[in-house]
DNA sequence: CCTTCCCTAACAAGTGTTTGGTAGGTTAAC
DNA sequence: GTTAACCTACCAAACACTTGTTAGGGAAGG
C-alpha cells in the first residue's frame, strides 16, 4: 500500500509537451548520476508498480504521466525525481518482468525434462508470471509488438527469438519422439500454443477462483488432449 | 440483410467536453449534412482502410491524424471533410467490422447445426473475417477492451456480450450431448476457444502460406483433439 | 454558380520534461 | 547544544512542442 501521504493532488490543468527524441541518454560515466539507480529502490519499486498498472489499463500512450503521478499521489515533475523519463519507466518494467521470466524459463530448459513435461513445466511456469505481473504482462501483450523494432527495446526482439526458439525445439522433439502430432504444421502449433498461454492476461485477476496452477493445468489439458469428449459420440 | 441487433452508432453527443466551439451535433436528419455520410462512399472506405491500417500497425493512441493523412496522401484537416473526428473513424471502422462479422455468425447460428459443426463453422466464419478485415480485427482486439464502457462504444460491449452467449451456449449443448468434454471448466473453455482464434490477427498476413480455411482446420483440429498423438508412448 | 474535394494556416488544449525552490530529516562543526 | 551544511523527495511553474480540430479559401468540373 503506497503510503499517499500527500495532498491527493487534483488533477492538474496546467500543460505538458512531449519531445519524442531526446539526445542526452548517454551515461557517460558510472558516476553517481542526478537520480537515476542511486535513490531508494523500494519507492522506485512502489512507482513502478502503479506506472505499470495505469500502463495496463489504459495502454502506453494513452497513460499520461499525469494520470501515473495521481495515482501515486504526487505531481508529475516530481517523478522525475526518480526516473528520466517515461519511456524509461515502461523499459524497467519490461526489462523487470522478462528477467524473472527468463529465471524461471531457463531453469526449466537446463533440467533435461523429456517434451511433454517441459511444455507442462513452461506453460505452468508462464501462469505463476501472468499471476505476479499480470500488469507487466498485459503491457507485454500490447505494446511489445510495435515497441521490439526501436533500438531501446531491442531486448524485447531478443527474449522473442529466444522464446520462440526455446518453444519450436521443445515441439520438434515432442514430434520426434511421437509425442505430439506430425500432422501439424510446427510454426502454427507454436503460435497456437504461445499465444493461448499470455492471452490468459487480459482477462486473468489474481485472488479468482483459479489458482495459476489451476489454470495451467486446465489449459495443458485442453492444449494436449483437445476439448472434444473421447469415448463420445462421433459427430461429422 | 444485416438485421442483427445492430447498434449502429448513432452520433451520441460528446460525453468529453473537450472542444468549446461545437454546438450542435445532432444529425436528426439524414439530409445531406456538411459532410458525414453523404460523401462518395467509395472515396470513404479507402480512407477508412487506411485508417485502419494505420491503427492497427501503430495503436489507435500513437496514431496521429496526420499520420493517416500522410499515408493517404493528403494532410491532416483535409480528412475532416469526410469524417468529423478522429474517433468517429475509429468507430465506422468497428461497426462495419462488427456488421460484416456477424451476418457470418448469424447465419451459422441460425441454421440449426450440431454444436461440433457449430463450433467449426464459427470458427471458420472467424478466420475468414480476420482474412478480410485484418487491420480491424487486430484494432478490436487491442482496443475494445477500454472503448467498450464508452457510451459511443456500447455496441462492442452488446456484440461481446452476444458473442459470449453464443460461443457458452455451443459449448454447453455439446457437453450435453457429450460431444465436448465433461471435465472442463466450461468459462475457461469458452476464453480458452475464443482467444486462441482471435489472436491470430495479430500474426496473420493476408497471402501467406495457409488459406484461412486451412488455418481454421488446423486449429480446429487442435483444439478438437489437442496436440498429443493418440496411439504414441503416454507420458505421464 | 454550385458542388466536391482538398489545402493553408491557424487555434486551444494537452503532452513530456526541465528548472528552481523548499520542507523536513540526518549529519557534522563549533 | 546550537548551528550550519547536506540530502532526499517532493511541489510549483513554466517550457517547447504535438495533438485533434476548425475556418477560409481555391481549383476543377458540371
Amino acid at each position: 500500500m503506497p503510503s499517499t501521504n500527500r495532498t491527493t493532488s487534483r488533477s492538474t490543468k496546467k500543460s505538458t509537451d512531449k519531445s519524442p527524441s531526446k539526445p542526452t541518454d548517454k551515461p557517460t560515466s558510472k558516476s553517481t548520476k542526478k537520480q537515476d539507480v542511486s535513490a531508494s529502490p523500494a519507492r522506485r519499486r512502489e512507482l513502478l508498480d502503479t506506472a505499470a498498472e495505469v500502463f495496463a489499463e489504459q495502454g502506453y500512450d494513452a497513460t499520461t504521466v499525469r494520470k501515473i503521478a495521481d495515482q501515486a499521489g504526487m505531481l508529475a515533475g516530481s517523478l522525475y525525481y526518480h526516473f528520466d523519463s517515461k519511456e524509461s519507466m515502461l523499459e524497467e518494467i519490461l526489462a523487470a518482468f522478462l528477467d524473472e521470466l527468463w529465471a524461471g524459463y531457463d531453469a526449466v530448459l537446463e533440467s533435461d525434462l523429456g517434451p511433454r513435461e517441459t511444455l507442462a513445466a513452461l506453460v505452468t511456469e508462464s501462469f505463476r508470471e501472468i499471476d505476479r505481473h499480470r500488469a507487466a504482462v498485459a503491457i507485454y501483450q500490447k505494446e511489445s509488438k510495435h515497441l521490439a523494432p526501436q533500438p531501446r527495446f531491442a531486448f524485447l526482439a531478443d527474449s522473442q527469438q529466444k522464446f520462440e526458439k526455446a518453444w519450436l525445439r521443445t515441439l520438434e522433439r515432442g514430434v520426434e519422439a511421437q509425442i505430439f502430432r506430425a500432422d501439424l504444421d510446427i510454426r502454427l502449433t507454436y503460435r497456437f500454443v504461445r499465444d493461448t498461454v499470455w492471452v490468459a492476461a487480459s482477462w486473468y485477476r489474481p485472488g479468482g477462483h483459479h489458482s495459476p496452477e489451476e489454470i495451467a493445468r486446465q489449459y495443458l489439458s485442453m492444449v494436449l488432449d483437445g476439448i472434444a469428449a473421447r469415448g463420445g459420440p462421433s459427430a461429422d
